[in-house]
DNA sequence: ACTATGTCCTGCGAGC
DNA sequence: TGCTCGCAGGACATAG
């Protein structure tokens, strides 16, 4: 579901919310699972350790966790507890004596998924599959019905592909250099952009006047520049938007998107292209749908 | 190495 | 009303 705009939305009103605080315990479900990481090391990696910050990678979510747990005065952590912490520390700075500290906490949340920070005693929703106790007494949860979200914890996550708003245009130009795929299919593969879904990679090929199945290597420098610039544009106006919200997109606040309304042509077959009126066509390409208007887009 | 296709899941709305 | 069908924001494995 959550593109790029999406999830910097709910990574920056994550951050907002949780940076700082402690987690107390963690539940992860039976049936389902969404895991990348075994359970345990999940478990034992967020255990008792501090949300240091949250960020966007590409599509994912990424939790830096710290293990200085900020002790509330009053509550003092058993003496044991508080040595095996240190430890961690002064093998991390001394180095290769200690495990690699699994020291991130990476989501992702396929087309379904959402993750809520609420009150600990509100309603657990249907396809919750995890929920991570915070010391400020809330939950963060992870909600997922069709389970194609994964969860993993790891020393250091680096993602594939070139972020889409810091890449030069350079780079974004050698990108798809000999690739025969059509360019709507190279604007979905992560390997070389990442962040880039279904409905940014149709809306910016609208705006760039480019055909989904135009072959990638064919592309004219001054296509790609169009493109370049169209893809940063309708990426920076989502993420103002908030992002879109199809069916059932929210934030971390349970508040939806508005760019959905900025669509001018996912989602929108059969109905007048807004430049000229002309039908807006649906073919599938790499599985999926593509969206285009036949006169606009050449 | 690159490219195209099927599969993993549940839920929803369209159409009958 | 109730059923079936197709479709859905993603990513991987597999086959060619």
């Amino acid at each position: 579901m959550p593109e790029l705009p999406e999830v910097e939305t709910i990574a920056r009103g994550l951050a907002k919310r949780v940076t700082g605080d402690a987690i107390e315990s963690v539940w992860i479900g039976e049936k389902p699972e969404p895991l990348k990481s075994p359970a345990k090391q999940i478990a034992a990696a967020l255990h008792q350790a501090r949300i240091a910050g949250v960020r966007r990678v590409g599509k994912h979510i990424v939790f830096d966790l710290s293990r200085q747990p900020a002790v509330p005065s009053g509550q003092q952590r058993r003496s044991r507890d508080t040595n095996r912490v240190k430890r961690g520390q002064d093998a991390r700075a001394t180095a290769g004596e200690a495990p690699a500290l699994r020291n991130q906490f990476i989501v992702h949340l396929g087309m379904t998924g959402k993750l809520l920070v609420v009150a600990a005693d509100a309603e657990v929703e249907r396809h919750t599959h995890a929920i991570v106790r915070l010391a400020s007494g809330r939950e963060l949860r992870f909600v997922d019905p069709r389970r194609f979200g994964r969860l993993a914890v790891a020393e250091r996550f680096d993602g594939t592909g070139a972020e889409p708003l810091d890449v030069g245009f350079e780079l974004f130009t050698g990108l798809f250099r000999g690739r025969r795929t059509p360019i709507k299919n190279a604007l979905l593969n992560q390997k070389l952009l990442r962040g880039v879904g279904n409905i940014y990679a149709d809306e910016s090929l609208f705006r760039a006047g480019l055909r989904p199945r135009r072959r990638a290597a064919r592309l004219t420098r001054d296509d790609l520049r169009r493109l370049y610039d169209a893809l940063q544009q309708v990426l920076n106006q989502a993420i103002a938007a908030g992002g879109s919200s199809i069916s059932d997109y929210v934030d971390s606040e349970g508040d939806p998107g508005s760019f959905q309304f900025e669509h001018r042509v996912y989602g929108r077959e059969g109905e007048p292209c807004s430049v000229c009126e002309t039908p807006i066509k649906r073919v599938v390409l790499a599985g999926r749908s593509a969206h285009y208007c036949a006169k606009c887009q050449k």
